[in-house]
DNA sequence: GAGCACTGC
């Protein structure tokens, strides 16, 4: 029967063969298996009646097993009783769509390895489906697991949440969640909800991943890295533990793509339950989207039934002042036209918590009674389209474009660039308005452009990144051939012999492409290749702890606030901390500033009269915490040069370099603008820097590509450094003929002139 | 003299 799996051998395919033919009583590995109490049941002490899930085989249970469980007296996993919200929450579970497929997909899931299952929103997927494995995969039985990965930490969290409310079992026992800085599991935990991201660090350190006995990934059609990194990596591992289940879940578009992906491996198919939402198109192109998209939003106003707004913009700042254009607007409508009053609200990323939650606020209430009714007007970004969920919102108004991330492989840079969406995602902005009742999205571009001049799918992340991060991450995975690893989407040849190049120059790799001692140890690290090379090289300058803190603040959004109002003050303010070498030893004064007697009195306070970022640094407080940990565990010397050492600032520049000597520029003979040394670009110095034009020579975090070529968070160094501390990169004789060339010529009869004048003496 | 879409370890 080839739906028959007995899989907890751990042998070759020979005695695998043999135990599927064997009653898994025999299964000598199986011993304990069928005995009473080992299964977590009776682990509260409390004695009642065996589980009814004790004498079940797995990937051999019906359907109707798991359903007289569910309704049993007693938790088939606690052995406790039901309680009364466990059996109100069961009858409204039944009436999620993917309960109606229960056996089919039960069927499908006991015959194949592979399974794609495909659920549109509302069909209850995340949700149900890990509880539908569980009755069959019994993970209890043997102490594995059943893991859930969804591509952003508060999925995790809250999905984790309901499940174990649903199971009527206590958070981080058997239903727990992982993510980073979290883990909310314990030895009893058989389904666990976690962060692709979380999941692949576990996989470098167990290839196997023999904890699991299913995994589950969810929202597949996102494709973040890791996600596509983790399906290429289970592709081949189900070929080594044929044991191992894999359900890849994603929406409908691309169902088939995961199909044939996985070897045309099985698909189920789930109806949503979402309203229909009418799509309206513009006859001609619009010139002027911005434009378009006020006037739409105030004809919906005007003319539309009672429902909230949903507008998409591309950032900050064109989200700022189109709230400003339509609050201006609505209002003069209240005084001419007599329309009903409309709260508008801004929405991104980097708004503060207090503030996005202030979208969720009712729509205000019409002006007198009888009145137009109110409604709200949102504006956001694409964190409206898949991170968070506004309930209420009936019209979307869609421009068409969002700034998406580009990697240009040649000059090693990632930008953002206003550029069109894609189908995929103009369907997912549709459907935010049909969440609560049937809905109107309104596109500002004609339906033969939707047609023709959108893409399909957004391109995954692997195709728009810089690979040196995930490069290393696939080494320290085991996977040596990259040429030859089954991504879905593999990325540019010249992509990856850009990441393989950085690693080398990094000494992550050898020129055989193999790990090294520093590239294994560097992997450890939740960072950049160069920031963790920088890291674990800084006791070499005698300045570990101080690099600890830069890099814990360089992986944290923006420490300084500049709001519009006050961009004088914050400058002040800002200089206050203001170190003459550069932004890295700037970002340090205030970290110590931050962590001083006074600040910590009250550092909310503290942070709002200096305009930084009390969140960013306290964020940066928990980063700094994670890597101390890891560096102790890795034996990486915590220490600092005395403050009163005259080298103390000194060290930490020359430390930064030995991470980050393929991001410097030098000055141009203009004395004002600076050239990347080895890719040639010319840039300015990012206007929120705190150096001058007094260096000759400067180490950059970014390079930021906007009206002008920046580089921004820039110190200066010495050029000597350069020629000590990375030897390799600055090889001269690799140079071509030019500027840098004669530059690093002169530093190095320099240095070697004083070599000789100190031999002389 | 400027702008950080969004995630994740």
């Amino acid at each position: 029967m080839a739906g028959k799996h007995s899989d907890y051998s751990e042998g070759g395919p020979a005695k695998r063969q043999k135990t599927t033919e064997m009653d898994p009583k025999d299964n000598p590995y199986l011993a304990h298996w069928n005995e009473n109490g080992d299964d977590g049941f009776h682990s509260n002490g409390v004695s009642h009646a065996p589980s009814p899930l004790s004498k079940l085989q797995r990937h051999q249970t019906t359907v109707k097993t798991a359903v007289d469980a569910e309704n049993g007296k007693y938790n088939p996993f606690t052995g406790q009783a039901f309680s009364k919200r466990y059996l109100s929450i069961l009858k409204t579970r039944k009436d999620l769509p993917v309960h109606a497929q229960r056996q089919e997909f039960l069927d499908m899931y006991q015959k194949s390895q592979i399974l794609v299952f495909v659920g549109e929103t509302g069909s209850g997927k995340t949700t149900q489906i890990p509880q539908f494995v569980l009755f069959d995969d019994l993970p209890q039985h043997d102490g594995k697991m059943v893991a859930c990965t969804q591509p952003r930490r508060v999925a995790a969290m809250s999905v984790a949440e309901r499940v174990a409310n649903e199971m009527d079992v206590k958070l981080g026992e058997e239903v727990g969640y992982s993510i980073r800085f979290e883990d909310m599991t314990s030895s009893k935990t058989i389904l666990k909800y976690m962060t692709d991201g979380m999941l692949l660090r576990e996989a470098m350190n167990d290839h196997e991943l023999t904890r699991y006995s299913t995994i589950i990934l969810d929202e597949a059609h996102e494709r973040t890295l890791a996600t596509d990194v983790l399906m290429a990596m289970l592709k081949e591992l189900t070929l080594r533990r044929p044991d191992l289940k894999l359900i890849v879940m994603s929406a409908t578009l691309d169902a088939q793509k995961f199909q044939r992906y996985f070897n045309d491996a099985p698909l189920l198919a789930v109806p949503g339950r979402t309203h229909p939402v009418e799509i309206f198109y513009t006859p001609e192109p619009e010139k002027d989207y911005l434009e378009a998209a006020l006037r739409t939003v105030l004809q919906i106003h005007a003319t539309e039934a009672e429902g909230d707004i949903l507008l998409f913009l591309t950032g900050e700042e064109e989200i700022e002042d189109a709230v400003r254009k339509i609050k201006l607007e609505s209002d003069e409508m209240i005084r001419e036209a007599d329309a009903g009053p409309m709260a508008v609200y801004a929405l991104y990323g980097s708004l503060p918590p207090a503030q996005q939650q202030r979208i969720f606020e009712p729509a205000p209430p019409p002006r007198r009674p009888g009145g137009r009714p109110g409604r709200k007007c949102i504006v956001s970004t694409n964190i409206a389209e898949t991170s968070l969920t506004i309930d209420g919102i009936v019209y979307v108004v869609d421009p068409g474009f969002s700034k998406q991330k580009v990697y240009n492989p040649r000059i090693r840079v990632e930008s953002l660039l206003v550029s069109p969406i894609s189908k995929a995602s103009a369907q997912q902005r549709a459907g935010r308005a049909g969440r609560t009742r049937p809905g109107k999205c309104f596109r500002l571009y004609t339906e033969a452009a939707f047609k023709k001049e959108l893409i399909e799918q957004t391109y995954p992340e692997i195709l728009k990144s810089n690979l040196s991060n995930t490069v290393l991450e696939l080494k320290k995975l085991g996977i040596d051939d990259l040429v030859h690893f089954d991504l879905m989407d593999p990325p540019a040849p010249e992509t990856l012999m850009r990441a393989l190049e950085e690693l080398n120059y990094l000494a992550c790799l050898d020129d055989d492409g193999n790990l090294t001692v520093l590239g294994r140890m560097a992997s450890e690290f939740p960072l950049d290749p160069a920031l963790a090379v920088m890291l674990v090289s800084s006791p070499e300058f005698f300045c570990s702890n101080e690099i600890l803190s830069l890099t814990a603040l360089l992986s944290v959004p923006q420490v300084f606030v500049r709001p519009n109002s006050a961009r004088k003050r914050a400058d002040e303010m800002k200089n206050l901390f203001a170190h003459p070498d550069g932004d890295h030893l700037t970002l340090l004064n205030v970290y110590h500033a931050f962590k001083g007697e006074e600040a910590q009195k009250n550092p909310k306070q503290w942070c709002h009269d200096h305009f930084l970022s009390l969140r960013a640094l306290q964020s940066a407080d928990n980063v700094r915490l994670q890597l101390k940990r890891i560096m102790e565990r890795e034996e990486v010397a915590l220490m600092s040069t005395p403050f009163e050492d005259k080298s103390y600032y000194e060290n930490i520049r020359r430390a930064l370099v030995s991470g980050f000597f393929m991001q410097v520029a030098k000055r141009d003979a203009n004395g004002k603008t600076y050239t990347t040394v080895k890719d040639n670009q010319p840039v300015l110095l990012h206007p929120s820097t705190v150096l001058g034009q007094e260096s000759e020579w400067v180490v950059y975090n970014e390079f930021v590509l906007t009206s002008k070529n920046y580089i921004r968070t820039v110190t200066g160094v010495r050029g000597e450094w350069l020629l000590d501390i990375a030897p390799g990169y600055y090889d001269i004789d690799s140079f071509p003929k030019g500027e840098m060339k004669t530059a690093l010529t002169r530093l190095k009869e320099r240095i070697e002139r004083r070599a000789k004048m100190k031999g002389g003496r």
